[in-house]
Parts: C-alpha cells; structure tokens; sequence
DNA sequence: CAGTGGTCTAGACCACCAA
DNA sequence: TGGTGGTCTAGACCACTGC
C-alpha cells in the first residue's frame, strides 16, 4: 500500500488534515509517496495563497499549526523549514514565523542584483517615464501565461544612481490583478516595486528567472540612458513568478555597466 | 555561563569533539554560542577539508558519525543537512553520503550558466589555446589572496558550440598547488575542467562569486569568437573558492550572447 | 536480509523577546 | 513571566539499495 495520513495514534475525531495524500484511489503507477511535512507545507502553502496571512503577518505558532493539522510540532517545523528556505516565510526566534515581504529595510531590492564596482550604497533616484494600458502581444501573453490579447499594463521606468540614468526597465503586468494601476501611484510611492504591488494589489512576487545578454544600445534605450547608440549593454530579461509558480510579471531591464555589475554568486 | 560541550550523559572517556565551543577562556563580550550541530558540521568540514575522505567517496554513516562525535544521531543529521544544502555532501537514500564532485554525469557544469536561447543540449567543443607559468600582476594576486610575482599558472581556451566560438576564458590558477599543469594534461582531458582539477590537484571548488558587465569585443576577442571588433559581449569575471573561503580560481569569461543567454533564477 | 538515509513523535531544555 | 522559535535526545518505523 501506501501509510500515509498521520498514521500516529491521534487520527480520529474532527480534521483539517484530512485527505491528506494520494491514497489508492488512482489505479498504481507512481504510489507518489508524499511525507507528512511535506503535506503541511503545501496546506501553509495553500494560506499563503488564500492569503489567510498577509505579507508582515505572524503566522499561528509552530504548535497551534501542529494542533490544527494534529500533528507533532517537530513536523511542522520542518515545513516551515522549507517555507523559510524558500524565503517565503521569515522566522523570528522569541517573535514567531512572519509571511515575508518585499517591504522590509534590508530585504530590499531583494531581486536587483546589479551593484556599484566600488561597494558603495546605490540610493536609486526614479522616475517613471511612462504607464499604460494596452492589449498583449503574442510573446507577452505567452511569458506571461495570458491569453493574446489579453489586457496587460506597460510601465516604463529610468532608474538614476548619483545623477547618472544606469537602468531602463520596461515591465508588463497582467491587467486583471493590476486594474488601476495608475502613472501617479506609482510616482508617488516610495520603496520597492514589488513592495508597492504587495501593499496595493495583494500580489507578492516569490521567485524569478532571469536571461541575461549583451546588447548593443537601440536609440530608444541610448537616448533614455545618455550613452551612444551601439553601446554594450546588459539585457535582463525576468519573469517574477507568485505563489504557484504563476508568471506576474515580464520585465525588461537594460543596464548600464559602466562603473556596475551584476553580481551572482554560485554555489 | 554558556553550558555547551556535548552535556548529555556520555561525556566521559575518550574523545573526538572535546574542546568543542568557546568556554569561559576569553573574557566576555559575545559568549558566541555555537549550537552542537555547527559544531559537527565544522568537524566534518575539517576533515573534508582534510582530504579524510575525497569526492565521490561515502562518508561514514550518521550513526557511526554519532558513535564518533559522542552526539545523537538527529544532532549529526543537522549537520549533514546543512552541508548539503551547501552542496558539499550528497545524500543517497539507502547508499549513504558522499563527497560532492564536479565529475558526475548531471552535475557537470555547474557553475556554467550559460544556455542555448532554444533549450537544445549544448555539447561544447573545447580548445585550450595556451597555458603558461607566469608571475602574478598586483590585480591577480591581490584577487587570489597571493603575494604580487607569485607563481600562477595561465590557461587561454575557447569554448564552441555546434561550430561556432562562444565562450572564450582566461584562467589564472596559484601556481603552488597546481604545479605541473599543462597543455597537454589539460587538452587530453575530457570532462569538466573543475573536475580535472579534483582528481589531479586534489582541489575542489566549492563555490563562486561572479561579477557580470556588458563589453564591446576586443580585438583579440574578436578574433577568437569570430565577431567585429566592438560587439557586444558578457563580462563573466568569476572567483572560485575552495574549502574555507580560499580563493582558487580566477577566471574572465567573454561569452557571446547571440544565440545563447546566461541563466539565473532568483528567489 | 542488513544497512543506509528519511520521517515522525514526544519531551526536555535553552535563547530570545515582550509585556 | 510566559510565549516563541531553536537545540538536542531517544526511539520507532518507513523507503531505498545491494548482497
């Protein structure tokens, strides 16, 4: 067969847990063995989503959760584990387990990755250059899961580090989460995008995969970054993804690297 | 005070994890607890470090690891756990756990981050243009923690993909632990040249830092790769470390970005 | 079958935080 | 002081591998 469901001695009266695996209810073929953390932190998961908790919250303790799914606290331990390895969660030892967010001091900017050869801080001065609407593009909708099309926001945005314009991003959205996304909100809020779009919108970005090229400047991109048509640029093509690995957001960045680089760091 | 040191029953007779932590020895200021399991892991990176057992040999299991360090086998599973995540230790179900290498079949390649635009396999051509003993510019070694005129070796080699030059590296290695490297060891080779390096160098990389820039094509470059003068390319200056942070490897990567893209997924 | 890693539990105690 | 996460232990059982 296949144990599974909580199999300790407590597995009768009411339930949150129920159906917790695959049991042989589908013929054979891949019994799809599932442990028991594993269960539990698709079931935080699943809150998370459902948006249960909001980014910033605390989430219920280790041992309310072992109680609600009516299992030991060691095991939901080790899914939130995996929930804070994957940097969805934030643990706080003597404050609790918070749902992470893009709007904390030193998280910032958490998926920039380009930094100042010399270490210095890079205070970004920003300006939005423009913000519409319009119907996606075949290649659009396609990144973003959509149908073509579909509405989609298009922002345009310079970023300046010390007076020099070092980044060009132009970012679509789908147009459905992000309705009323307007030029002047996005002016006039502070901090990080992706915080703004958590705050605003409820939609939090978890991942990200980005292509990076070089490319000669286009003059469109020359013009907006003061440098000469031709000049090498970095291409940062993402797609950031929210829970379930649902695409939220195509973005095209094009880097300056005169005097930055972006940084990775391989292990 | 700071009870550490095993402290369960078993803390008598003969030892391996005596002298584990920082007792009352120094003054105060930041007791620096460290929990068991840090400790443990510190003792199996020793001995990582150690040549104790080398890559893709088995480790002793983590009952007998517990035998040894006078811990519980859940304390030495945390250990483990952490090395890894870190990818210095592999986990085999029911085989045991063994020294990560760069020689096995899926992990080949991986600090190479670069990908055909169409997701074909890339079986690379590879040719090693030069290699040279030379004394070490003030930059190289300062990046490579050596005395300026040590000893380094130089390693030139193109990389081509289905026929076309696509990634041209320079490499810089201290000259003391790879004495003896040559062109000819290094052409005759098949394989990843990270794990050429482990099997005759006993030098395994652990892991690395790269800084990214876009750059018009030298001359040189152009030559080699087979593109005008001045076309846009990816700057890939990599530092590869061994254990314990020491700074092996320095590499400059010129990759052309026309039909291939650096990967990187962020989270 | 024995040996390895993987899961799960239960309970004790420690470190940190806030009230 | 009580609550939260963090560490450590001990023991049971499961899943995978190879003899």
């Amino acid at each position: 067969m296949n144990t599974n469901s909580p199999a300790n001695t407590a597995n009768e009266t009411h339930g949150t847990a129920e159906a917790m695996t695959t049991p042989g209810s589908l013929p054979s073929a891949t019994p799809a063995f599932s442990p028991l953390y594993q269960q539990i932190k698709t079931l935080i998961l699943k809150s998370l989503q459902g948006g249960e908790w909001k980014p910033g919250d605390v989430i219920p303790s280790e041992q309310d959760l072992a109680v609600r799914f009516k299992v030991s606290q060691g095991t939901v331990r080790k899914a939130i584990d995996e929930l804070a390895a994957d940097n969805l969660v934030v643990r706080r030892q003597g404050k609790g387990t918070f749902v992470a967010t893009h709007a904390e001091r030193h998280i910032q900017y958490r998926f920039l990755r380009l930094q100042a050869d010399n270490g210095e801080e890079m205070r970004a001065e920003r300006k939005i250059v423009e913000c519409r609407r319009l119907r996606a593009s075949a290649e659009i909708s396609r990144l973003l899961g959509l149908r073509s099309a579909d509405p989609v926001v298009f922002v345009r945005r310079v970023l300046a580090f010390q007076g020099t314009p070092t980044i060009l991003e132009d970012v679509w959205l789908p147009g459905t989460p992000f309705k009323g996304l307007s030029l002047e909100a996005l002016s006039s809020d502070q901090g990080p995008m992706y915080a703004f779009f958590e705050s605003e919108f409820g939609v939090r970005m978890v991942r990200a995969n980005e292509k990076i090229k070089a490319e000669g400047a286009s003059a469109e991109a020359a013009t907006l970054l003061g440098v000469p048509p031709g000049h090498p640029l970095l291409s940062v093509e993402r797609i950031a993804y929210t829970y379930n690995d649902v695409p939220m957001e195509l973005r095209r960045g094009i880097y300056r690297t005169d005097s930055h680089h972006y940084k990775n760091e391989l292990s």
